[in-house]
DNA sequence: ACCTCCGTTGCGTATGGTGCAACGAGCATT
DNA sequence: AATGCTCGTTGCACCATACGCAACGGAGGT
């Protein structure tokens, strides 16, 4: 394991949060500055960071250009775009692409709503597994061994009064979500949002992604998200065909 | 300048283009594999890379979050969003964000049109400076003495017909942009498009950012294009207020 | 004009990163 | 099913490299 490496990891980290001074950032990986001030060199000689004036340092245009290259290279995400654009236009509300990597669920693509309601997301930022309802799509397909694996080793902080709190709880949601095709947020990760999310399939008819639909509560109760439902499913059916998905048989059966 | 970190960095860059195995990686960076092991474990740790199977590494996820993070905190995007967004929907044209910083110009913010039009930009991308919109809008209120240093230091690759091939040149298409408010790219970048650019300001009416709407010739014309520079204008001057620019009076004059 | 605060530099040291070579798992080929 | 290949992985010994120290110097404030 690179020290080094790891220490400037960590820079840029920190460096994420906001423009910092070399001593901030010396402080923050405990380290002398000459040191800090060797590593930033190496990062700036690359554009990886950038000094605004003499005394701060910020993130450089390498890194969102390598993160925004890597992003677009994804296939789902590029294939998944026209439905997601088409269900943000029709419905006015904020749409997220999320999908399941290295045990993450990563918001991969976001289209804001018209109500200015603030939301916690972000590309690229990592979605709670158990109070989102992208992850309880992007989870409920995995092998059941799988499932209980994950839902053990997860924490269930209790963010709002709907939140599930209990690896059972979990577990029971994830094949509700299963037998439905789609799930249901309500307000379980904030008081004033509920949401609804459907798997995006490939070729394979595995689960590549999750498409989901956020909607304030103060907008639309309970009944009113349900009468999204067909639109998010159809968006969802619509993005899966551009994945190469052929919806042939149900798949339901298959689970062993 | 570390060693280490600077090979660290060209393997992400590396990975940006697509998922590689260990040995390609090693190959590129030219390094025994082992020591891109031990650097691709330091990364994956911290999750900047991930392997999607045994034998390939991409990109991670905190990579995308910390660009999106850092994306976020520039506050002449998120002040933009709104204004930029109006004019995508109003035009239904790509409509771009761009800043200049360190010696370059780079897209902050994209909203792709209704047109599907192959476009070159993405965010993060760094942008040619003679040959785009956006470039000519960020350079041209630069002091004279720093125009002319950046013109003579630039590189002038034909890119169309169009394109503009000499540092005099140049200066001569900054003075006609400074004289208008605005920016024409006529095609000069690619064949098929063409754009206008327009300057967001803050507070102390210095330019911040460029707003740039991008129309492909089959689409409009010349003409046709210039009939949306008032939209484009309307939506830098509202950008601008949101930044904190207050058009008291107009700052033409103060160029020495 | 002084002082302080911080970024910067040169240098000696030993830590940490490197390459080597041998191992072993997975896959394809016969 | 057995063999050979490819490619990721590990342990080790060496020395290059990244580290901390301490002294320097410039900018800004009082």
């Amino acid at each position: 394991m690179s020290q080094s490496l790891d220490r400037a990891l960590t820079l840029l980290t920190e460096l994420a949060a906001g423009p910092r001074t070399l001593d901030e950032l010396a402080d923050s990986v405990d380290v002398h500055k000459s040191t800090v001030l060797r590593l930033l060199r190496t990062l700036e000689s690359r554009q990886f960071v950038h000094r605004t004036d003499p005394r701060h340092y910020r993130l450089g245009t390498s890194l969102f250009d390598l993160a925004n290259r890597a992003l677009e290279d994804r296939d789902v995400r590029r294939s998944a775009a026209p439905a997601l654009r088409w269900l943000n236009e029709l419905t006015g509300h904020t749409v997220h692409l999320a999908s399941y990597e290295g045990g993450e669920v990563v918001y991969i693509d976001k289209y804001d709503g018209r109500h200015s309601v603030r939301m916690y997301s972000r590309i690229g930022r990592r979605a709670p597994l158990h109070c989102t309802a992208v992850a309880k799509v992007l989870l409920a397909e995995l092998p059941t061994g799988q499932r209980a694996e994950i839902a053990r080793s997860m924490d269930f902080p209790k963010l709002t009064a709907n939140t599930i709190t209990t690896p059972t709880g979990y577990l029971a949601e994830l094949d509700r979500v299963l037998a439905a095709g789609y799930a249901m947020d309500n307000a379980e990760h904030e008081d004033f949002i509920h949401c609804a999310a459907a798997p995006v399939r490939g070729v394979g008819g595995d689960v590549l992604a999750a498409v989901s639909i956020s909607v304030p509560r103060m907008v639309s109760d309970a009944a009113g998200l349900l009468d999204l439902v067909p639109d998010l499913l159809r968006a969802a059916t619509e993005a899966s065909a551009e994945c190469g998905w052929v919806p042939d048989n149900n798949h339901r059966e298959k689970d062993g």
